[in-house]
DNA sequence: GCAATGACGCTCT
DNA sequence: CAGAGCGCCATTG
């Protein structure tokens, strides 16, 4: 692997089961990454395509395909879902709120205990 | 090393 | 609900 960033994606992207979906967004936070959902999408990109990561069951936060038409992945990343069993809508879009992956609310947080920069940070509502 | 790019996300209009 | 604008930051030319 070429960065820890990517292989972290990976195994986010690989815990996505069957028949649903996430955002780019989540599995960059699932991945310990937050707000790098770019990222993500780089990662993805440079996947091989003899790894058997998922990367159709990661779509933009609106339960839409992102990627252009050039190489024709958009379609393909379509049709694999629809074979999954995931429904677009007319818009082309998927329901998140039925077809997306929530992880468990009790997961495991990759959260280090040595490190306050994440710690001081509150919101102020 | 700087500038442009991009499989994104959130907010405002 | 949809479109535009701005922020984000690793990767690439």
């Amino acid at each position: 692997m070429v960065s820890d960033a990517y292989a972290r994606i990976d195994a986010v992207v690989r815990r996505i089961p069957r028949g649903r979906v996430s955002s780019y967004g989540e599995i960059a936070r699932l991945a310990g990454l937050p707000g790098r959902a770019r990222q993500v999408g780089y990662a993805l990109h440079a996947l091989p395509e003899a790894e058997e990561v998922p990367w159709q069951r990661v779509v933009n936060a609106q339960g839409g395909i992102s990627l252009g038409g050039d190489t024709g992945l958009g379609s393909l990343q379509r049709n694999m879902l629809e074979t999954e069993g995931i429904v677009f809508n007319d818009r082309g879009r998927i329901d998140l709120k039925r077809f997306g992956w929530r992880p468990r609310h009790g997961s495991r947080r990759r959260v280090k205990p040595g490190r306050p920069s994440e710690q001081g940070r509150m919101r102020v509502d």
